[in-house]
DNA sequence: TTGAAAGCGGTACCAG
DNA sequence: CTGGTACCGCTTTCAA
């Protein structure tokens, strides 16, 4: 049984073609009248076909397909479906549907869905991308033929691009545990060689450089990005002979890990150990101690961008614009004072 | 500037169109035979001009989108981010993309989705469907048209369908807290009128009935699909003058809430209260103190899903197929012996 | 007020 | 071995 066309719902209407386009679309093409009969016939001609008019061809015509696609990294992290979500609301609003494609953390991918997403001639797209440097002579040529694109978390020159001011959040974050006492502090990195990580990375080293304390590269785990992987990671730091007395995890998805790493460790947190991360995804505030993190709102930013990419569509001269959205230090159970016999060890160490 | 299309590429190359698409897609009809050198001509043009076939016109002509939908029914919670990750993975094996769409628990949204995702020629869909009655002749009208379809965790007469077989798993783990002491046992509702949750409070009920103990419905709390929900519905249980001494959460999601509603009531888990939930997120076995859940492999039954659109896409007269997906009961650390004082207080409390 | 017809970009048949 | 061309379903100009 195939579909019905806009031919037959015409023949059983009695007219043409073109006279169904017009009733349908109510697209009059500036003078064109239609008899309010003729438009009842073909109402009801399409209503009992059950005509619905093929997007595809719709979509050929037209050159729009009235779709935004929106690239993530990884489906498992909650952080980039608050972002999802936040675009989905903002595209919808505008009468768009969002087309979402999950990278996998494959850079290869990454550029396949890239490509494929052209093919499809969307209308526009927002990339958060890992592996920047494959995707960006494809973005660039991309945007050089006047696709909306807008980048999350990373930026390239001439793009609309979305970020949030974490460097300024970590930093924070790091005085918030330096002024706890903390002189031991580990590192949870467990993603991909991103700038966002990278930033995030380099506020740490930063944080403890302010502080004047050393950095030692031995603290900083390099890990992969499930939640089990954050658990080993933080248990190798626990491990250690002389482990840390706080624990910087990259995202609060792999925090989740640690925390039961510390537990796994009998260890009591905050009063053995801090932990914290950063997105505050919904679960942080939840978990047992609630997660001390570096909150900018993950909606917030895809509503940015959708913003951006919508506003491009409609007017694609305009210079690249940068959004930044802000970022806020939540200071919850998961962060305390840095225990004070571990202090002392650590001295007797150091006098050593 | 434009996109260059087909017919440049043939300019350039000093041929036909129908040679172009013959060297590009290597489908020579059969019994065409392109000279090496032409076909280089062709390919050097291709490259030259960074050509890019329409996936548009493609679809249009061939009636094919390559595409298979998902329809979920509330971003915000990872279950269903499982199971878009198994579809995705099984759907890409097989030469396909994804397109994930989220109905954000709203009903008339879903039907929206549905009827969208007809409009452009999808390949095939994949339900996660909450309000079904409202979508159901929408799915039965293009079943009919051999759209293939597959509904995920419900289930329509002649549509294939992956389903978990959670009432068992529901009946066990009541079977689990009855048998742990617990004889007031509360449960948090916080979903759509779904036939699956439906299912899990049945069981519930019948849980309770298989132990002998009393159905209360104040002990039933319905509330939102938010996390912030499951802490707010375990909170008016635990402020109960009597209150529970195990909670079944319809989901786990909604169960992180819950735990944390203990944490603030100063009760601990499982000494003085149980939680439990459903589906075996992944952070569940993370959370403090790991839960006590039903598993079904999420990504388990994506992946069945799928497998079962692509089968109805290659074969489409075959009968309609119901797959089950085992699921077990996994004990954790939050569900334990009803607390004794409490068991002792409710003694007191029936005897007088 | 309505209808005929020219494309949108590709594919695949048929003729050369 | 290659080129011409009809067609997928819809929109929109132009003519009637």
């Amino acid at each position: 049984m195939k579909r019905p066309t806009q031919l037959d719902v015409a023949k059983l209407a009695g007219v043409s073609r073109a006279t169904v386009s017009y009733v349908l679309n109510g697209q009059t093409a500036g003078y064109v009248n239609i008899t309010e009969e003729t438009r009842r016939r073909v109402l009801e001609a399409a209503r009992q076909l059950g005509y619905q008019p093929h997007a595809v061809a719709q979509s050929l015509r037209s050159g729009t397909s009235n779709m935004i696609g929106l690239l993530i990294p990884d489906m498992h992290n909650p952080h980039y479906w608050e972002i999802a979500y936040g675009v989905d609301q903002e595209v919808q609003r505008s009468g768009y549907e969002m087309m979402l494609l999950n990278a996998a953390l494959n850079p290869a991918r990454e550029l396949q869905i890239v490509k494929a997403l052209a093919r499809r001639r969307i209308d526009g797209l927002i990339l958060l991308v890992t592996y920047i440097t494959d995707v960006q002579p494809e973005i660039e040529m991309l945007a050089r033929e006047n696709m909306p694109i807008v980048i999350v978390g990373n930026s390239i020159r001439d793009i609309d691009s979305v970020r949030n001011s974490f460097s300024e959040g970590a930093l924070l974050l790091m005085q918030h545990l330096t002024g706890l006492g903390h002189r031991r502090i580990g590192m949870i990195f467990g993603v991909g060689q991103t700038p966002l990580g990278q930033e995030r990375l380099d506020a740490y080293r930063c944080g403890l450089q302010n502080a004047g304390l050393p950095v030692n590269e031995d603290l900083i785990q390099h890990c992969g990005p499930t939640i089990e992987d954050g658990y080993e990671a933080a248990s190798r730091l626990l491990n250690r002979h002389e482990r840390p007395t706080a624990i910087v995890s990259i995202n609060d998805y792999l925090a989740i890990g640690a925390q039961h790493a510390a537990f796994d460790h009998h260890l009591r947190v905050p009063d053995d150990l801090s932990i914290v991360g950063f997105d505050d995804i919904d679960i942080a505030s939840y978990v047992t101690p609630p997660l001390t993190t570096v909150h900018s709102s993950a909606e917030e930013m895809g509503r940015a961008a959708a913003k951006l990419v919508l506003q491009r569509l409609k007017t694609p001269q305009i210079e690249a614009q940068q959004v930044m959205v802000a970022c806020q230090l939540v200071i919850r159970g998961s962060s305390g004072p840095a225990p004070a016999h571990v202090a002392e060890r650590n001295s007797l160490h150091d006098a050593r």
